[in-house]
DNA sequence: GAATGTGAATTTATTCACAGCA
DNA sequence: TGCTGTGAATAAATTCACATTC
């Protein structure tokens, strides 16, 4: 296969490569076709040599003196980010929230195709979650089946915290290889199977720490 | 005031007490009453010493030879966090991320009191959003007013990227001094006002990239 | 004996600073 | 001259290892 060795890529890269790409979008968008690391540090926020290094980790782009074409990076770090293709994706959890991730138009244009939502609840089974005609949260009791048929590759998980453990379970066994949980509960996956926490209370939690709240 | 000082407490900690903190939650639903760092390291799967170091930065709570008492680091931990009291929060933005937040259980649990909630859109002011008769979307013109007699401390944003922005500057202008942002932008604040981001699709791109799809 | 609390060692991440190239 | 790419320096985080205490 073609491309970098990702694990010359450092944890803490790629986060940010994400944020690079929404901003180079963002001047794409604008017209604009050229940009410095120190530019780009600016507008983000961040050390211009850190941009530089983070780059450096998967090629060389820019040229000295001059700075970055916009679209050279753009196409760089889509492909770094494995966004060149398109990744199938399923919802588990057709409630409040799985509801709203599936509404969320921002997935489709990144290469994120939601091909089914799941739910165990008879009132939502059956209801549309999407345009299309198939577009039907489908019983969980299909998951199984249907993630091996679709090589499902991604998974987020909207279920009460009871059953996100065992729905971990059952998507890991039917070959989906990533998922986002959205359970307040630290799921443990098997060997190979990439689990990433979305916790929204300790997110409030951090908040929470840095104010200050004077108190006797 | 009596406490540490918060400083003394690395930035990659603070996320990992949220963690420490559901856990011990759970050991003393289950009855558990004491348990040692080598414990609490398997359950959440980190190392040991990780998290005496953690527990270090803010006292000496442990027994040595014995391990921890369940019930008072959680008072411990809690306190830090800043959880021994009642933060009022405001979400802006009632669509659909915005009312499955309104409607997730799990903030009251903690101190975070959901005291308003607002949008522009004629269409959905004026609905219910929770159990009080007062619960009730309301404007978002009457946000700074509300902010600031309501003495608002944190703000959860889920409003289109485009309105992003002004709307973390209005409340910042209205006293509130945490932001957690669903916007898909980088939001700058002001001095003194912290921002979270929290990035969906960024999420997705992390798993994305450790994800190895084979392609030609 | 067992587990904490913590300096020391190690690893990882960030920033500096400058050689090298357009 | 201006900006990249990157070794070297610094800072931050993690892990080790052990003296200390119950």
């Amino acid at each position: 296969m073609r491309g970098i060795d990702k694990s010359d890529v450092p944890a803490a890269t790629v986060p940010r490569l994400a944020l690079y790409l929404r901003k180079l979008r963002e001047l794409r968008a604008r017209g604009v076709d050229r940009v410095s690391s120190k530019e780009l540090a600016e507008m983000i926020g961040l050390n211009a040599a850190q941009i530089r290094k983070d780059f450096s980790y998967f090629g060389e782009f820019g040229t000295r003196g001059v700075g970055y074409e916009v679209p050279v990076l753009l196409e760089e770090i889509t492909r770094c980010l494995g966004l060149d293709h398109t990744w199938s994706v399923v919802i588990v959890g057709a409630g409040l929230l799985g509801t709203a991730l599936a509404r969320y138009r921002g997935f489709g244009e990144q290469g994120f195709r939601l091909v089914g939502m799941f739910d165990s609840s008879a009132t939502v089974i059956g209801a549309r979650f999407g345009p299309g005609d198939d577009d039907r949260v489908r019983s969980v009791h299909e998951l199984d089946e249907f993630c091996q048929r679709e090589k499902v590759d991604i998974a987020m998980v909207t279920v009460p915290a009871g059953e996100a453990e065992s729905t971990v379970q059952r998507l890991a066994a039917a070959g989906v290889k990533a998922i986002l949980n959205f359970a307040p509960i630290k799921v443990t996956a098997p060997e190979g199977v990439l689990v990433r926490d979305v916790d929204l209370s300790s997110e409030l939690m951090s908040l929470s720490f840095y104010l200050d709240k004077e108190h006797d």
